[in-house]
RNA sequence: GGGCCCGUAGCUCAGCUUGGUGGAGCGCCCGGCUGAUAACCGGGAGGUCCGGGGUUCGAAUCCCCGCGGGCCCA
């Protein structure tokens, strides 16, 4: 016959997940959820946002990504999802190209393909990714994360890759794949371009410089312009002025300046002129088309080519009139506007003399050889020496840097390979409104990007990347290749690894002219990469049922609105024409206890690795999935603390239940819930519907993605409800030791919640949940794991408000009886005499003749009586105190006469004072009226009784003890010593005693009547009231109960 | 500089959508309980609800302006 299992000794989190996981392992019990899962009818496709796996252990914040993840998988599955669980891992990009670099000590691109050539660099770079991967893999594995671990996705698989180039090829289909010159982010020491998403800013000291230009056609005339990167000024083409500003012309001693108005003032003060006078006034317009002369024309050859262009164009859009001077130095092959303001004008050299280093090429002369930002110092020396700087200063100001190596980066242009999306703008966001954000903010930040949508650039210059699926023979004629198939039907044949240097060499004929066709050099935005997961994790689009485009589900940190949902949403829209998930749930950062984040290099970081280590992984599961998901977490080992309490209360709950269920041999199989819901006591109900209500609430929070709610709720339960009430109510209970009916069906709501409690929790904890499992439930439950177990059905019916009210007025009542008791100086093991209620609420009299037996209980009284609320009176004694500042000046001489005769009656007095708001008496012959406000009404009750008032009542207890009532308060609390005792001594909860207890002789008499109760408590078959204690065998020990000593004797029997 | 999120007890956080006398847990102090026992229960102290304005009979809650932190952009 089975009986439940038992737990022993305290909750060791160290014991019990290393034995889970030895379990899950030895018994291959993912394989089996799986198994079960893949059995199902309904699909729930979700999409693991790939990590980057530039370390090996992951951050605290990816922990709870992915427990986040685990939970709501595992939750999915309980309710019969066949899941798509596939995680994955982003593998490419610049990032780990630098680690690379750093490990083999090279400096540049140069040094990559001269001193170790790119396949050995790719190769490196793939092992380097690999093993972060598979180390990460190991930490999540640890975390008991259930996904399919044994086969992830890997962005840098050939599979992968192709399905990446069917994107493009698609995007090339549709019209939207573009070669263009722009200007782009250069990082000089990665060599490559660099998207917007790709730099973050610094703060930076750069020059900051105006330089007066000379106009042509006058003397000595000049205009200002202002710049911060003198370096430019080589490639300076045109002058940018505002057509409709106010500008100025000023002489300066023998010079005209032109500058805007409202810049003069700041400019003559940075130049150090005191002395000027405005010539004329006009707008800008009437400088357009004015040519002027650069000053380094004779340093730098370039200059000598772009004379023809030195002239002021109009851009109102780009040129300040609150900063600068109001004319704009141009260089279309250095700056975004530049460069727009250059088409617009037809102006096609966009000159940029300098190389992917970020040096100065020979174009530019004297400055050929130096780095841009170095040059600068010299350039402005040269400008000084032509007798053209008007003021050199410097300024503090937000630059863009590599987000990688942190290096400045340049503006550049370059030709480069684009997917035309802001022609897709209005799609995008049709799309975006129809995915459901949790929270709905996420929304709002997504389409206040897509409201000014760029195009995407997908090339860049590096080794490490899915190669870009273009083609080009010499007539320049170009394709695009969707898969290896498509290489081979055109006359090539695909590496083994289609990563350069492998694909470089592979050359296909032009399906147009015949010609010889070789891949263009460039490799892929790793966004891509990720932004194709929706498919690519699952093959290549063309194997993929139509239907099944979408993902159900995604999660990820709020930062990745820009980042994978942005780029998902670009790659569902080009693919497939549609948003490639419906429901997207946002999480926030894991940052310090200060808010802060963690760095590695500030000294908060908490790994993991650490964070497992120093709390388990359950309490660090529990304590991540509480957090509200959409809000940063503060990272705090206090708080985590609190978290690993709850799941000891957790514990003990099962560690109680258990051990009474398995010593009386509980059978739930021949005992079950149905048998005894006609016998259930109140307090049975009232757990049954508060569980129902729990799992309500549970499933409903995690069907809408609020696993906070859920887990606040399973915490909240278990703690409150079952540890902190309903334990407490239903121990006497089970401590009796036949079997009654009583306790049986208390055992059989205890079964039924503990068990299903451990279901609903075990996507949260998954190794706490499971060890219970198999320590108390298997045997009778049979199935191999707690997760293999389907999601707990509540049972409506079990819901019962009125008991849950009921129950609502008792525990208010025990916290003021217990209050009142604490005044008494009474504690709870001290039975008293009678508690009165005084109410005229219906229903909490109700609750107190209908619930009487179980207050009285609880309460420890023998009598819980309900009067009328106005009867409280009975009790009430009220007393006065003089306010002489008043009474002096009133009653003068009589004061003191006055005062004795009010003392002697106070009692009356103020009752009248209280209806009628005064009190007359005669003194000696003189009436002397008192009123309100003569002397203070002081409220107190009489002796005898502790009261304290709550919004259900007065509450009155009964202080006054009798022998019968000292001598039970003193009978428990021998009871109490000797359960201590026999707990010392390691006894079985059911081995026999016989105890000898050396007590003051007045109690004897006292304690005689509770004999034969206190051996039915100790297990005692004999107790003796003794004047000495017996020689012999025997566990003896001297106590103190209220200041008198006593001496018990515990001795075992047989 | 812009958009979004957060700011409530010493600590961690609910409450805010829909305005009505500020809550929980932990910590602290006092007391109690006890065969779940390194657990548990009760009571108490502890608040500029980030600051300042406004709307309102009434604001932690709604609106505006700031401050601090976070994310994303420029």
């Amino acid at each position: 016959m089975p009986v439940p299992g038992r737990l022993s000794g305290q909750y060791d989190w160290r014991l019990v997940e290393k034995n889970v996981k030895d379990y899950w392992a030895n018994n291959r019990i993912y394989e089996k959820i799986k198994a079960k899962s893949l059995g199902a009818s309904r699909r729930f496709i979700f999409i693991d946002g790939p990590p980057y796996p530039s370390g090996d252990v992951p951050h605290i914040g990816t922990a709870w990504n992915k427990s986040l993840k685990d939970s709501i998988l595992r939750f999915k599955r309980m309710r019969g999802f066949n899941v798509f669980d596939k995680p994955g891992y982003d593998c490419h990009g610049l990032p780990i190209e630098v680690k690379v670099e750093q490990k083999l000590g090279l400096k540049s691109k140069r040094e990559i393909e001269e001193k170790i050539g790119v396949a050995r660099f790719v190769e490196e770079c793939r092992r380097l990714a690999l093993s972060n991967a598979e180390s990460m893999t190991k930490w999540f594995k640890e975390l008991g994360v259930a996904m399919d671990w044994e086969h992830p996705y890997y962005t840098l698989d050939n599979k992968y890759i192709e399905s990446a180039w069917w994107l493009i090829k698609r995007a090339s289909e549709m019209g939207l794949l573009d070669k263009e010159y722009r200007v782009v982010y250069w990082c000089p020491r990665c060599q490559t371009t660099l998207a917007d998403y790709e730099v973050e800013y610094h703060d930076l000291t750069s020059p900051s410089i105006i330089v007066k230009m000379p106009l042509e056609g006058f003397e000595k005339t000049y205009v200002l312009i202002w710049t911060t990167t003198p370096w430019t000024l080589p490639a300076n083409t045109f002058i940018m002025v505002n057509p409709k500003g106010v500008y100025v012309k000023a002489r300066v001693g023998d010079e005209v300046w032109i500058l805007a108005k409202s810049r003069l003032g700041d400019v003559m003060e940075l130049a150090g002129v005191e002395d000027y006078e405005i010539l004329e006034e006009f707008t800008g317009d009437k400088l357009v088309g004015l040519r002027y002369k650069h000053p380094l024309e004779d340093l730098v050859d370039l200059q000598r080519k772009l004379r023809e262009y030195h002239v002021i164009l109009p851009a109102e859009e780009y040129v300040s009139l609150t900063e600068g001077t109001g004319l704009v130095h141009a260089a279309p092959g250095h700056g975004f506007e530049d460069f727009e303001v250059a088409r617009k004008n037809g102006i096609t050299v966009i000159a940029s003399p300098v190389n992917e280093e970020g040096v100065f090429t020979s174009e530019a002369g004297k400055y050929r050889g130096m780095q841009v930002r170095d040059a600068n110092k010299v350039i402005i020396e040269d400008l000084k020496a032509r007798g053209v700087l008007v003021y050199a200063g410097s300024i503090t100001h937000k630059y863009p840097v590599c987000w990688r190596c942190k290096t400045p980066v340049i503006l550049r242009a370059t030709e480069q390979w684009v997917i035309r999306v802001s022609k897709l703008k209005d799609r995008l966001i049709e799309e975006a409104k129809r995915v459901k954000w949790i929270p709905d903010w996420a929304l709002q930040r997504m389409l206040n990007m897509l409201e000014n949508v760029q195009d995407w650039v997908i090339s860049r210059q590096r080794y490490w990347g899915t190669p870009l699926p273009v083609w080009v023979c010499e007539r320049g004629h170009t394709v695009v290749v969707g898969s290896v198939q498509e290489i081979k039907s055109l006359g090539g044949e695909a590496p083994p690894d289609l990563h350069r240097p492998w694909i470089d060499n592979v050359e296909l004929k032009c399906p147009v002219c015949g010609g010889r066709m070789r891949r263009v050099s460039d490799v892929v935005d790793v966004w891509l990469d990720s932004g194709i997961a929706f498919y690519a994790s699952r093959g290549h689009p063309e194997g993929l049922d139509p239907g099944e485009v979408q993902a159900d589900f995604i999660v990820e940190g709020h930062d990745q609105v820009r980042g994978w949902f942005f780029s998902l949403l670009r790659s569902g829209v080009i693919g497939f024409g549609s948003s490639p998930y419906k429901t997207v749930l946002v999480h926030g950062f894991a940052l310090d206890e200060k808010g802060r984040e963690m760095h590695k290099s500030l000294g908060n970081y908490v790994g993991t690795d650490e964070a497992i280590e120093r709390v388990g992984r359950d309490t660090l599961r529990l304590w991540l999935l509480s957090n509200t998901t959409w809000e940063d977490l503060k990272f705090s080992w206090r708080s985590i603390e609190e978290v690993g309490s709850d799941l000891n209360i957790a514990w003990n709950v099962y560690l109680f239940a258990s051990t009474y269920m398995n010593l009386d041999k509980f059978d739930p199989t021949r005992h079950t819930l149905e048998q005894y819901l006609g016998k259930l006591r109140f307090e049975d109900r009232w757990l049954l519907s508060r569980f129902t209500r729990m799992m309500l609430k549970v499933t409903e929070s995690f069907e809408e993605y609020r696993v906070h709610d859920a887990v606040r709720e399973l915490r909240r339960f278990i703690v409150e409800d079952v540890s902190h009430w309903y334990l407490r109510l239903v121990r006497p209970r089970i401590w009796v030791e036949e079997e009654t009916e009583d306790k049986l069906a208390a055992y059989s709501v205890l079964y039924y919640v503990l068990k299903n409690w451990l279901i609903a929790a075990s996507p949260v904890v998954p190794f706490f949940t499971e060890y219970i499992y198999q320590n108390v439930f298997r045997e009778l439950e049979g199935v191999e794991s707690i997760h293999l177990f389907d999601w707990p059905s509540p049972r409506p019916e079990f819901i019962d408000e009125d008991a849950e009210r009921e129950m609502e007025v008792i525990r208010v009542l025990a916290d003021k009886v217990a209050a009142a008791r604490m005044k008494a100086g009474l504690k709870l093991r001290q039975p008293v005499r009678r508690v009165i209620v005084f109410t005229d609420k219906r229903d909490v009299a109700n609750v107190v003749e209908k619930h009487a037996s179980l207050l009285k209980r609880i309460l420890n009284t023998r009598e819980v009586e309900v009067r009328e609320a106005r009867r409280v009176e009975e009790l009430v004694e009220y007393k006065l105190k003089p306010v002489y500042k008043r009474l002096g000046p009133k009653l003068r001489g009589l004061t003191g006469l006055a005062l004795k005769r009010i003392m002697e009656r106070e009692g009356d007095i103020a009752r009248e004072l209280l209806s009628k708001g005064y009190y007359e008496l005669d003194i000696d012959g003189t009436r002397v009226r008192i009123e309100a406000g003569d002397v203070e009404v002081v409220v107190g009750y009489v002796k005898g009784y502790s009261v304290e008032e709550s919004p259900l009542g007065t509450i009155a207890l009964d202080t006054t003890l009798t022998d019968q009532e000292v001598g039970e308060g003193l009978a428990r609390d021998l009871i109490r010593r000797i359960q201590v005792m026999r707990k010392m001594m390691n006894l079985e909860l059911n081995e026999k005693i016989e105890t000898f207890i050396k007590a003051p002789e007045d109690k004897k008499n006292l304690l005689k009547p509770f004999i034969e109760y206190m051996k039915g408590e100790t297990g005692s078959l004999r107790i003796e009231f003794v004047d000495e204690i017996p020689g012999g065998e025997g566990f003896v020990r001297e106590w103190d109960i209220e200041g008198e000593v006593y001496v018990i004797m515990v001795k075992r029997i047989g």
